[in-house]
Formats: structure tokens, C-alpha cells, sequence
DNA sequence: CTGAAAGCGCTAACAG
DNA sequence: CTGTTAGCGCTTTCAG
């Protein structure tokens, strides 16, 4: 495997000049250029990301961090922010909370990251505690760390994601335009901001549209996932009347639902509509295929991205937090007219 | 941030030292490791991986290589490797082709990671074209490749796989032995042997429950995806006598052939039975819950981190393929009996 | 515009 | 057992 060093030599020159060409750094004359660039081609030289990123200020380099590689939500999640840092000249690297969710890990893995001079951080941290956040808001005070989906308010965090009040409020009236008046509600980890919004959303619009609000149509789960939603689900099945409508905290829960209603052979929508929230790609695998409000994902990928490639840590003027909007997606499990389809 | 310096001065020794503490080497008295620990401690030193690297032979690291991160079997593959590498302190970066399918790419990373020193790479690659393999099995000259579920006869490359011949075996034989003397199967990919040796599990099976092969029972997909055995099926669907049984080369397939039938509103398994292969996540939230044959994947993927993280290059005499058992799961998509499940 | 040389932080070989 | 030091391959001044 060849050095610097070689290249210069093949192009009967000196390190200096190769390392210009290969930075693209101005005074370098256009016939050195050439020479240079045709010793790398020749030799297939690449190099060593290792000594580059010792000496060099930026690594090119962004983290991304999740608690478990295994939600749903991750691909598209990964793939956006791959596909935008491509673009740029950068590259991820992943870490992931991964099977153990010993509380130690996610520490570990902070200071891991602390030593590969990485250009920033996108965090997606669904409950995670404090101590993890607090040490986040350390990093965050060295380089840019946008948060995914969760917004800290008098934090260094910067953060991308959507106004899930409105988001879930769109949901709700959509449910009562079509005739619902009992719409339940699978809510999971109350604690966080993003929850109570999206509950927000879901009693203002019941207030909108003169249906009263009941606690008693509301669940509560430990976390967003599927085994949840589905044990969940028979809490508000309690209720007289039964509700005509469930609608989940996100899509997971929502296919949980579904999933206990298929298991008692109730017919959705027929007998109970079902709705989530977040439009992951297994919505519309199940069936029937899940009625959803779809957020912006490669957008606010993208965006984080560009938060951190282009963060001047002199500015304080950017803007810190930024939300975008969400879009309803009408399928049979709220509407038996609606086509199926599959993309 | 520190240097290994200032651990130095902090303990009051030199860098020596602080560098045999850090790697666990010979040679160092119990009170001088103590006070170097201590001084480690309280000024939260991480090692900086760059420098690290680059001195270093190993750089704890391996590279895991993925087509598409979207494809589900993505996550238990990596979680997997990761769990286990956790175990044994090393770390794993990911590699995808990512979004775009250009043919560049993938050269493109194999070179990243020739310069990244890693100590060996897990590759998982569906059909890719031969210039890729050829890049490849030069790589595996120089640091232990292992190939995720697809073996290479006369390559340097590694190998860790199930025998798919009898998986596909077992699986049509359980159709037969339920009756179905009908069974359509679904193919993608015939190039591959993996795919070869399915199929020819499949023809077995039904000969030796003297169930009479039929070409027109074979439909071809060009890839393994949902919607590529959602758009096939009905090809499969001309034959008369209609097939009774559907097997698909892999999960995905299945669930696209499902969804089909679904549109169609024919019923499993009442009308026709289906039936996957690989045991994704996927599997048990279709509806009904696809029947299909289990890969051990932790097995498989905990046995190529070991491949490389004990390979000596001076041995020739380890074991360059493994191949693992398969399980048969039998939900409802196949019987209705079967109890609804989720894990 | 080009080349020489000084480190980046660390490991490993070597001397004490 | 401890400390000193020469690089690893690269970028980046700084002279020519």
C-alpha cells in the first residue's frame, strides 16, 4: 500500500505538492496538477484516513447515534443523512445502543466519539436520561450536536424535527371528519416533550370539534413499540361506548393495535378505524394497510446534516431549532376506499 | 481534551508507561498502574483512535459492508456482529451502498476501507457483479474477509452460510406433508448459488413426495424484494390447476406474494398457503403470520466476527466455510391452527 | 510555485 | 521496571 511519499516520487515531485493536489489547495500550477493526479491514478493511491485525520482539523467525519438499530424508523433515518453527507465529501459512522441496553453504554460510547475528532454529532435519543443528555450538552459545547426529533430548550443542542401538535392534530380532525366521535388514544413515555404535544394535537382537535375529551380513551405505554401498542390496546377496548377510532402515538403502536384487533377478529376499519403517526415503511405492510401522517424525513435529515457541515461555531445567529410540517396519509385502515398500494 | 502526556505528568512518569497501562502490557509494577489509572480517571482520558491507528497493527476495528441498510434483514445481521464484537472490544463501522445503486460506489468504499487498517471485514452481498468479488478477494489477501450467506469455491474469502439446500428441503416437504401437491415457487436471482440451491431443495422435495415438477410453477424475480414477489405472483396464478401452495425464495418474496393475494382476496392459507424462507422481523406482522424457515443468524454472525478476530494468517488449515442449520416455523400463512405470536 | 521540515498523539523498541 | 525516543503518514507552515 503506497505512501504519500511514493506518489510524490512517481510524479518526480515532493510530498508538499501531492498533498496540495489531493486538498485542492490553491498554488499548485495546472501542469503539476496533472502529474500529480496521474502518479495517484496509476498507483491507485488513497490516503491514509488515519495520519489525515491526526493532522487535519476537520475528519470529515459525522457520528450518528441511536439507541437501537432496530426500530423502524432507523433506515430511513440513516439513509438520509448517508445519502445528503455523501453528497458533501463526508461519511457517518454509526453507533448504536445496540442489544444491551445497559445505561453504561450510551455513556461509553460518548467518549469513544470524543477521541475520533469528529466534525458533530446527530443524536437521535428517544427517553433517554439526564446524565446521557447533560453529557451530550458537554459535547455539544465542542461540536455541533443536533438532536433528531427532540428538542431541549436552554440546551448547546441543536435540533431538526416537526410540529407533532399539529401533526397529531391533523390526524384527530381527519378522524372526526369522517364521523368518529370516540377516538382513542395509544400514548407512550409521557414524560417527553414530543408526546405531550402530539396529545396536545389530539385533545385540541377533539375540543375542535365538539367531542368530549375522556381519560379513560387514553393508554399509556412504557415505550414506542409494537409488543407495547398490541398489549396495551385492550385497556380502552373497556370502554362503553367502545371507541370507533384508535389512533396511535406513532405507527409502531399502531400496528400493535392492529395486531391485538386482528387477534379478537374485530374488523378495522369496519368496526374500529385504526391511525398512527410517523409513516415508517411497515405501515404499509400490514394489513390493512395503516392510515399514517407522514413527517419529512430525508428533508430534516438533510437539514441536520447542513447544520453541522455548516455550523461556524463564531455565529450564535443560527437558528437552533427547526420544525417542519407533517402530511396526512389516508389508507384502508381508516378507509376501506382507499387503493392499496405499494411503493 | 488530554494527551497521553499529560496523563503522564499527572501520574508523575512518562508516556512509556501510561501506554503499557492503556494496552495491558507486561512490565509494569501494581503501584505504578494504580497511580496511572487513577490519573486516567480524573482526567477522563480517552487514547485519540487516530494516532492510535496509525502507530498500531490492529485498530480493534472491523468493517461490516451492506448493499442497502433498507433491507430487513439488515438489523438482526447487525446486531449481531455488534453484540459480539462488543464482547470481545472491538467495534464495527458500516459501510452501505446506500441510496444509489451506482455501480462506482461500492469500489468506492472498498477502497475507504483499505486505508481505514481495519482488522477485517463482514461483507453481506447479494449479487453483486464479479469486478466487486475480484476487488474483494484481493482485499482478503491481505486481511480475513468473511462473506455473509454466500460462499466463493476457490477464493480467498471466508464464508459463513446456512445449507439452503436442505432448508428449502424441509420447507416443501412440510407442504407436501400437509397435502399441498400444487406449490408455486417464487424465485429472484438464479445466478447465485444460494439461489440455485433452494431451488434445487425445492425440485427434490417434490420428488420425493412424488409430487410431478412443473416449469410453469417457477416465476423469476429479479431481485429479492416485496415488490418484486408482489408483481410476479401472478404469474404463477395462470397455471391450471391454480397452485394450492406458494413458496417464496426468501421472506420478502412471500410477503409480496401475499400482499397479492390480498388485493386479489383470495385466502391463506384456505385458498392458497404461503410460505417464506429467512425468517425476517417482517415475518410475523403480516397478516396472516408467514410461515417460513429460521436462519441462526446469531450463530452465523457471531461465528464471522470470530473468524476474523482469531484469524491467523499463518494457518491454512481453518475451516473457510461454515455452514449452519435451519429451523422450520410454521405460523398461519400455512396453517390456521397455528396460535398468533409476537415477540 | 515548489520543496523541506516540523509536528499531530501515540506505540514500541531500546537504553538505563 | 521505568523513561526516552524514533517514527506511523499526513498537513501545513515557511524558506527558497
Amino acid at each position: 500500500v503506497f505512501r504519500i511519499q511514493d506518489v510524490a516520487k512517481h510524479a518526480g515531485t515532493s510530498v508538499g505538492s501531492v498533498s496540495k493536489v489531493i486538498n485542492g489547495v490553491e498554488g499548485v500550477s495546472d501542469k503539476m496538477r496533472d502529474k500529480v493526479l496521474k502518479a495517484i491514478a496509476e498507483l491507485d493511491y488513497h490516503p491514509n484516513v488515519y495520519a489525515r485525520n491526526m493532522r487535519a482539523k476537520s475528519s470529515k467525519t459525522i457520528g450518528v447515534f441511536v439507541p437501537l438499530i432496530n426500530d423502524p424508523y432507523f433506515p430511513q433515518f440513516y439513509n438520509g443523512i448517508e445519502t445528503k453527507l455523501e453528497q458533501l465529501g463526508y461519511m457517518p459512522i454509526l453507533f448504536s445502543g445496540s442489544s444491551k441496553t445497559s445505561s453504561e453504554r450510551p455513556l461509553d460510547l460518548l467518549s469513544q466519539m470524543m477521541n475520533r475528532n469528529l466534525d458533530g454529532l446527530i443524536v437521535s435519543t428517544y427517553g433517554w436520561d439526564n446524565e446521557f443528555i447533560e453529557k451530550l450538552a458537554r459535547i455539544a459545547e465542542k461540536m455541533p450536536v443536533v438532536s433528531y426529533k427532540r428538542k431541549f430548550t436552554d440546551s448547546p443542542l441543536l435540533s431538526v424535527g416537526v410540529n407533532d401538535y399539529e401533526g397529531m392534530y391533523s390526524a384527530v380532525s381527519y378522524l372526526a371528519r369522517i364521523g368518529h366521535k370516540h377516538i382513542a388514544y395509544i400514548n407512550a413515555t409521557a414524560q417527553l416533550e414530543t408526546s405531550q404535544d402530539r396529545l396536545r394535537g389530539y385533545k385540541q382537535a377533539l375540543a375542535d370539534n365538539d367531542i368530549p375529551f375522556r381519560e379513560s380513551y387514553i393508554t399509556e405505554c412504557a415505550s414506542y413499540s409494537i409488543r407495547e401498542g398490541y398489549l396495551n390496546t385492550r385497556h380502552v377496548l373497556r370502554n362503553s361506548p367502545l371507541p370507533t377510532a384508535i389512533i396511535g402515538g406513532n405507527d409502531t403502536l399502531a400496528i400493535g393495535a392492529l395486531k391485538y384487533l386482528e387477534e379478537l377478529q374485530i374488523r378495522v376499519p369496519q368496526d374500529i378505524a385504526v391511525m398512527g403517526y410517523d409513516e415508517i415503511y411497515l405501515s404499509q405492510l400490514v394489513t390493512p394497510q395503516l392510515s399514517t401522517v407522514a413527517l419529512p424525513v430525508e428533508q430534516m435529515t438533510a437539514k441536520a446534516v447542513e447544520l453541522i457541515v455548516s455550523a461556524d461555531p463564531a455565529s450564535e445567529s443560527v437558528q437552533r431549532d427547526l420544525t417542519f410540517g407533517t402530511e396526512l396519509v389516508v389508507r384502508r385502515s381508516t378507509d376501506l376506499t382507499s387503493p392499496f398500494s405499494l411503493n
